[in-house]
DNA sequence: CTGAAAGCGCTAACAC
DNA sequence: GTGTTAGCGCTTTCAG
């Protein structure tokens, strides 16, 4: 067995509870009592054991973060934060990967392993409205990115449609008319729907319709936005002079796609994605994208999760939009 | 509260000790009281208590895992492959994020955060031969990557002597004569020496001579590279016609680099890097690099880790390197 | 300012 | 097969 408190007790001649207070450090200890345990608690080699104090605290001091990856770049940016943001609370932060499965982010909405966490941070990708009612209510959360919960919970997300409108607004002042959506998707999730609305919303603001055979369908990854500019290419479908793609890449597999069709970027096409993945930064050309707050987001959903776990009244809103940044590249001018 | 066994106990009308028997599958309780008791958690809805559970049975069922930041395409598939494995073996994973610094990584040689974790998994890259002192003993743990400590620790990782010597004979055998190594830092991580070794004696193998001017020191990072190749040129040194490059940063940098300068790859310099990074699939064109078996990494890591905290006798070696593969791509034929 | 003592929820001897 | 019971190490009332 490790060494416990009341070793340390002994040991510094003290009772049990004046260790504990200097372990927590209670104020009103003598300084010269203070002194005794610290010396007894490092010739002991004393650590505090976590689970006993968790027990009797009915808190863990670990909240969840719940993601599908850390492979796309926006989540391990995430993590990085939420990581460094969970310390400044006081909390460790225990990592949960869903591979974007529903079966295993339900589990988070049922309080997740073992009231093993005080809360959890999750980007849920695959829940539907009504899963909202699996949750277990007591159990604090917040969600990042989408809200897809119905009886809503707490959520920080990216301003999509105002991003969408802003990147729109911003090809159009181009001189630029024939503008792609790319990975259009009326039936998916709730960010393809309010970048869909604020592209349509832009393309009203300037005057231009949305041309139908510009809204293209295609799967949210590399191959899938190479493949379909390359189909869209080869059927003689309408030449765009922009495209806006939902993410990042999408559009460097569009880049792929144009360049093997020759078509020059962003000479005859501008192209604009969304997230500012890494590899944007590095393409050639390089990827002009929507930037979301990363820092902004995290630090928020920290703030948020500590409320909600520490039953503080709230100053904060239960759903907040962070502010992102065009970031204007080369493949756009 | 939250509702404990006792409760589940009296609603079920049996003892403590028989709720606990149903919850850890004990084998031998009456089907039919197992299933009151199953009947009664349901209504309650019951949740165990990690925490008194860790409490009473001395370990925590977490395990951390140590890595510098997860935008590192490497540690993300890590932090993949090691949750996954982890859960196979009833762990959970908690991040420890230590953003290369040295004062993180030794908190965790002293056994982390309060024996919250049953051990630890770390990709250490500040820690000196000598810090190994500062290890509790008792503390389980694996590193992954590079032995660096002295008092050797369970270890697994890539043969990087042995993939330097293949990267090398693979080059020599398409005939180039005149390799570069770079990120060349004699004074550096054992990773650094132990490539340079391969580097060397391929060189050696083939009849070569290292050309001093062509062991170029330079950051490990994707600017480390660029600046390293066009300094390089703009100085007037020997081309070479082949480039080693530490990792895979480095290497695209480099590419940046060499085509700033009007040099074609691969057709004047080969290139090849280290790690086969995300990026490198799908840069242009698409870069040869090393290719290091992470699931293997990961999955032995946590099967020697599980060892020691469960303290079986082990079938493995205390010190294991996984196999890589040379994934050839454009950047070198 | 410090001691004594009561559990937090669970596991695992030990009985029967 | 099931009940009794003794703590695991800590926080925290309650007394001094």
């Amino acid at each position: 067995m490790a060494v416990s408190m009341h070793d340390v007790a002994r040991a510094a001649g003290v009772s049990q509870r004046t260790v504990s207070n200097v372990v927590n450090n209670y104020e009103f200890v003598r300084p010269e009592t203070r002194r005794r345990v610290l010396e007894a608690m490092a010739a002991l080699g004393y650590v505090p054991n976590a689970a006993a104090r968790s027990l009797r605290a009915a808190r863990t001091g670990l909240i969840a973060l719940v993601v599908p990856d850390f492979r796309a770049r926006f989540f391990a940016d995430l993590a990085g934060v939420v990581v460094r943001e969970a310390e400044a609370h006081g909390y460790t932060v225990l990592i949960e990967l869903t591979g974007s499965e529903r079966e295993r982010e339900l589990k988070v909405l049922g309080g997740g392993r073992n009231q093993l966490t005080d809360g959890a941070i999750m980007a849920a990708l695959t829940l539907k409205p009504d899963d909202g009612l699996h949750r277990r209510p007591d159990y604090p959360m917040v969600l990042v990115g989408d809200q897809v919960l119905d009886p809503p919970v707490h959520h920080v997300g990216t301003p999509n449609r105002q991003a969408a409108l802003a990147v729109v607004r911003y090809l159009t002042g181009l001189g630029r008319r024939r503008l792609m959506l790319l990975g259009y998707a009326p039936e998916g999730k709730v960010t393809a729907r309010q970048r869909t609305q604020g592209f349509l919303e832009g393309l009203a603001e300037a005057g231009l319709s949305a041309h139908e055979e510009l809204l293209v369908h295609a799967d949210w990854t590399r191959p899938g936005g190479q493949q379909a500019i390359e189909q869209h290419l080869d059927a003689g479908l309408p030449m765009p002079d922009a495209i806006f793609a939902m993410n990042d890449s999408l559009a460097l597999g569009a880049l792929r796609g144009l360049r093997s069709r020759g078509i020059r970027v962003p000479r005859e096409i501008a192209l604009v994605g969304f997230d500012d993945a890494e590899e944007a930064r590095y393409s050639t050309p390089s990827l002009t994208t929507v930037s979301p707050d990363v820092n902004a987001l995290a630090r928020t959903a920290v703030a948020m999760l500590h409320e909600q776990i520490t039953g503080k009244a709230s100053g904060l809103e239960p759903y907040i939009l962070v502010d992102f940044e065009l970031k204007v590249r080369e493949s756009s001018q």
